[in-house]
DNA sequence: ATATATTATATCGCACACGATACAATGTTA
DNA sequence: TAACATTGTATCGTGTGCGATATAATATAT
């Protein structure tokens, strides 16, 4: 039995477990919003910044178009945004925020912080250490990304 | 707009985003094992304690039987694990590793932590980074898994 | 200007995750 | 022991992720 191999020394699957538990702590308020995890994010891209085509999308989440594409189209079914053709350049998607879908930022605001921070309040982890977690993280992911 | 809902300021997309560039970055050589990660991981969980029960499986890897299930039928298919009915318990799936399972543990040995040290080789942490990493994923996980 | 390469998006297929549900085997209780 | 609850596994439906591919629009090069 190789150590290198035991799965109690893998980062991979600590990422992998805490990255699918911390969604699931999301999901009843995300549910109660009407969403899912990734189309939380795509809103919350956009509520950064309105307006933007489906590979700038992507590019922020870090992922592929071919699954941002259907993503925002069952977002456009469901009514939270809405997308034409660029101007300058035809081959783009420009995706926009409907009212239902700028609306929603401030319900997300009353509704999810304070739930997270009580799922996560029996966490021993002080500020310091989300603040390490999330300089480590970013080395990871700014280390594998193209 | 809420600093609070600004993806720089997510903990969770930066678990979300690692969980996933560090699972492509173990794809090319598990596409050579041919096996995909979760099918990686129950080889792990296998490879600690062969003759297992799925829920044993999905337990050790904070999965539902129900992700489990078809995971461990597509493994039957391409030969690396075997399933009987438990002895004692008839409601049980006993997984196996077969003779091809068992070898694939060698050949993932030689080639899966060189080349994910040299994926990695670029990153800026340090020995201590990773046990810290790991310590505050652990704290999260066990935080938030039932 | 035209042939070629690149880019932006979309479609398809496959493998997860997971909520909801079904069902048989086992445990428990009156 | 008969009725009921629980447990272990499986099935189904929906929504991702992502490799492979297709297509139209744009950029580049000759």
């Amino acid at each position: 039995m190789h150590d290198e191999l035991k799965l109690d020394n893998q980062i991979c699957f600590r990422l992998y477990s805490a990255s699918r538990l911390i969604t699931q702590a999301y999901t009843p308020m995300l549910t109660a919003l009407g969403i899912t995890y990734p189309q939380y994010l795509v809103l919350m891209v956009l509520w950064e910044k309105d307006n933007q085509p489906v590979n700038d999308i992507a590019r922020r989440l870090l992922l592929e178009t071919n699954t941002v594409t259907p993503l925002i189209q069952r977002m456009e079914k469901q009514g939270l945004i809405t997308r034409k053709q660029g101007d300058k350049d035809k081959r783009q998607q420009i995706v926009s925020l409907t009212l239902n879908g700028k609306e929603m930022e401030e319900r997300a605001y009353q509704l999810i912080p304070p739930a997270m921070l009580g799922k996560l309040s029996a966490c021993p982890l002080q500020l310091e250490d989300y603040q390490n977690l999330a300089s480590e993280l970013d080395s990871i992911i700014n280390t594998l990304k193209k």
